[in-house]
DNA sequence: TCCATCCTCTGACTTTAGTCAGAGAAAAGT
DNA sequence: ACTTTTCTCTGACTAAAGTCAGAGGATGGA
């Protein structure tokens, strides 16, 4: 399996990697290319690239200063914070962006291009099944606390969708409370922003733990996140010596239903009254 | 389909390309690091590694003589050719070398670590399909001339092909001849290396052509080169103006005699006396 | 208000990467 | 025997990539 994916890694790289820089830099020293790639996709606060493409702020600022004077792009001062310098793309910088794009499109066309007609439709489905898996493993799971602005961000967004999901609505304010400080939270983050959350709150006198605050952002829906979260929380309370999960959900979040049947819940008797819940499940570690 | 390969080189050569590099450089620069890579695989002539990696000659040598200071390589003076010189691993570049190994199977590693088995799985499977498919759109075929050493050699690989397939083995000397300056040959080609080739010999006074000295290297078998070539003669045969493509086989070669058949190509009576044939097929053009 | 912090920029580096011209030795062609 | 070609190396470059220290203005918090 290993030697599967070194292989793909040796070919892949070789392929691609190679030829998309010489194509796509356009005689530019290529630091200025990726920055330019950088600030076409919207404009962009320089700090905000500095950590994207993680570069030394003296070598940025003249990477830019030469994107400059080049025409391709325009750097002002932020109206609300001056320390904040924003680039982004000026009328000739966007021809230029167009002339990327053609060119990137030209270097993925030379690639399906010898391929016959069953092979490019073969081609683009093992891609795109390699993409997806991918991006699947570039999600990083860890142990957040919850006063961390990611862990807050997620809550909003969590708190936002069942906004939209429950029948008439949901007010965070009406639902049981979950003390931050004893619960052990998981942050998933793609890229460093945090596109899901579960949390587990331990009931040590009962050998207990409830899940809580599962969420899984819709730009990473279909990864399979939900079901690795799950996986990792349940991984943490055998740790902690839990012996029984139990979670409690709303009837409209039926993938969730799907998830937690699928991973071996079974539905029990409602342990709770939280006001927003319609189903109640446990599962037994052993 | 080009915006998916577009999102699917983007995506690769984040996750791929930026750490394979990082990673299998080990504080060595890049150019460095590649150079040894290469050198690894076996004792290697200079000149070669410059052809492979298209090297400027100093600046080869100047690498070189780095991996040779840090005591990674030796390197000695052809015995046959004094102007040659080759470089190998010494036993400290050996065990550099597995240390890379170790370093790439554990990149490996990190990148199906986070997936479920069923997912690794799937993407094994993907990534398979993908390193197939693109080697078969890296094989370059062109037009070569049958005098060209690449030519050359395809026709001495097709003759000891055929011996070992052949009832009774092959003899050249038998077989009818074909006149080199006759014939449109074609070659394919993957990393400058020749894998593949078939001919074209037209018969101007009646509108057809005979398909001669088909063959694929084993080494790319399944990349669907058979088929490929066979659709750029066809291409070629029509634009001489062709209307009927003739060719003879032997009976031992089944799979292309499959390749005909799917190619539209029907059995005919004997056209010729070639004494290794057993079947004969047509194919009109339209 | 004052101080620590944040953000950007400039100057002064070092290291890689890569090019070009030519020297010197060996081999191949004539 | 000669000339040409092949192969490697050295010297002398240039450009890109990246690092480090610190200056200077802006902001946020105590």
């Amino acid at each position: 399996m290993v030697a599967k994916v070194r292989s793909f890694n040796r070919t892949v790289t070789q392929r691609v990697g190679a030829l998309d820089d010489a194509y796509l830099s356009r005689g530019r020293p290529l630091g200025q290319a990726r920055l330019l790639w950088e600030i076409s996709d919207g404009p962009s606060e320089l700090r905000r690239l500095r950590s994207r493409l993680d570069l030394d702020s003296g070598y940025l600022s003249r990477l830019v200063a030469g994107l400059q004077k080049e025409g391709l792009v325009a750097v002002e001062t932020d109206p609300d914070d001056a320390r904040v310098r924003t680039a982004r793309l000026t009328p000739a910088g966007r021809a230029e962006r167009a002339e990327l794009d053609r060119l990137s499109d030209e270097l993925a066309e030379t690639m399906i291009q010898p391929l016959n007609v069953s092979q490019r439709e073969r081609l683009v489905a093992a891609m795109a099944e390699v993409e997806q898996l991918l991006v699947a493993s570039m999600v990083d799971v860890r142990v957040t606390d919850p006063r961390h602005p990611d862990a807050q961000l997620c809550m909003s967004s969590y708190y936002a969708d069942l906004a939209t999901r429950f029948d008439g609505g949901f007010d965070p304010t009406v639902t049981r409370p979950a003390e931050d400080d004893a619960i052990t939270l998981l942050v998933a983050r793609l890229h460093e922003e945090p596109v899901g959350c579960g949390a587990l709150k331990v009931i040590p006198s009962e050998h207990c733990a409830d899940v809580k605050r599962m969420w899984v952002s819709p730009t990473v829906r279909g990864l399979g996140l939900g079901r690795r979260l799950l996986t990792e929380l349940e991984t943490h309370a055998r740790g902690l010596g839990v012996r029984t999960l139990r979670l409690e959900t709303n009837h409209t979040l039926v993938e969730a239903i799907g998830l937690y049947r699928a991973a071996g819940f079974v539905e029990v008797e409602a342990f709770n009254d939280e006001p927003y819940a319609h189903h109640w499940f446990a599962k037994t570690l052993d």
